[in-house]
DNA sequence: CTTTGAGTGTCGAGTCCTCGACAGTCTGCC
DNA sequence: GGCAGACTGTCGAGGACTCGACACTCAAAG
């Protein structure tokens, strides 16, 4: 798997780029950036989910975006030389690429490809916290829960995801018992099976069937906006085993 | 009352842009564009608030971010020459300049204020919508209420706003019955008075009081980001009567 | 092997909000 | 002046979710 935006250059920008791009291990719980910090680096996942949240003063975090290989993590604020103004942590185990924002934006400003592809992400990234905006407001919390599983899935290798309710519980910005009898509800349908710490995936198409439309529209946002993935991870383009 | 994007432009950028600068009428319920609209002008509010809405495919629609003086609607898709996501509809009467896409790109080229202003304008929005994604999670419709009329209340002339209980309940994504609930109470404590279709604010430290944390978060965020409003509106800075 | 702590199951009272329904009231228009 | 339509008031049943509490279970560390 590999990172939508850096297969998306061509090879003259990648040349540019590759002596300076870092492997980098996504640890779990690991936060990248805090609000306010000033972005020095920026992270291009490869396999692995990075969650961008929105700290409330009372220490409440909620989380208003996830970022996968679709995108990378600080890249508005690395090209603007901005602070960040949400917490970035990330989700699940994983790898990413990690460059220098000094170098991106050299590159930035001769590569008229890369302008496009970070106003592409920009948008999509727009698209999908504006989605949540209406999401969070009119959706039930199973819904929600199958939007975020689904969206988790399509960024991580394999069918499984390393997740307590607990911490799905502050991502969604629920109380945990809502999360378990969620969780346990879907159990029953066969949708999931879940442990202590860990879920997975058994029947992608319950989960698509009970999740609100928000997980489509910002899917099929960034499909529009980005060339296609390596591995299309639609349950329309699934073989049979 | 004057737009502050405007407002903080060099005269070499103001002489160029005024000549194409159209005065436009903000109507009520006016929709300056839909989602897929190629987006051909950008209008910058002197007085007046235009909302953005995030539509649904059950038809509902509702409030991501609401844009006044302190922005223009349009922005970043008629500079990257990209299509609306969102529809912008004219919430309460006012006025505004209308831009031609091509000229704002024109001179957006050349103009490293202007480049710097629409980063700074995207990073205002953006902050608001993930706000937005926290406040429509955690928080109680009486606080979101009050966030709203604020907000509003910051972007017009006057005291008085012109806006329907259920036009409201839209906005907010609930349902009419608990907006009147909200504004019964309000009003009973004397933050507001309303009739048909028209609200007052009597006092506004009482709606402050009562509004979440989201709204000083997002004006806060607006005035680090661009020149201070030429007539501030917040408590703080009030003089006595 | 035991202990410890993290993760999950469950319960119940209580609150917020939904959803549908209908009655009243104001405004503008004919 | 009266009518139609838009706007607001109110009610009540019901559902979704909160909030605090406590018991249980599993996994890893000692």
């Amino acid at each position: 798997m590999q990172n939508r935006l850096l297969a998306a250059l061509p090879s003259g920008d990648v040349a540019r780029l590759s002596p300076h791009l870092v492997q980098f291990e996504l640890e779990r719980g690991r936060t990248l950036h805090e609000p306010g910090d000033r972005i020095d680096h920026v992270y291009f996942p490869l396999v692995g989910v990075v969650s961008l949240m929105t700290l409330m003063e009372n220490g409440a975090a909620i989380e208003s975006a996830m970022i996968g290989p679709e995108g990378a993590v600080g890249l508005p604020a690395a090209i603007r030389q901005r602070t960040a103004i949400s917490r970035a942590v990330v989700q699940g185990k994983g790898r990413a690429l990690r460059l220098s924002a000094a170098i991106l934006h050299d590159v930035w400003t001769t590569s008229p490809t890369l302008r496009d592809l970070v106003d592409a992400h920009g948008e999509g990234l727009y698209a999908n916290v504006t989605q949540s905006v209406a999401c969070n407001a009119l959706h039930s919390v199973e819904e929600r829960f199958c939007r975020w599983m689904l969206s988790c899935h399509d960024r991580v290798e394999g069918d499984t995801l390393a997740l307590t309710q607990e911490y799905l519980a502050d991502m969604l910005g629920v109380q945990r018992t809502t999360v378990t009898a969620v969780a346990r509800s879907l159990q029953d349908k066969g949708a999931i099976r879940y442990r202590r710490g860990q879920v997975d995936i058994i029947d992608r198409s319950l989960l698509e069937a009970a999740a609100c439309e928000c997980y489509g529209v910002v899917r099929r946002n960034y499909d529009r906006l980005l060339p296609a993935a390596e591995r299309p991870v639609t349950s329309e383009t699934s073989a049979e085993p």
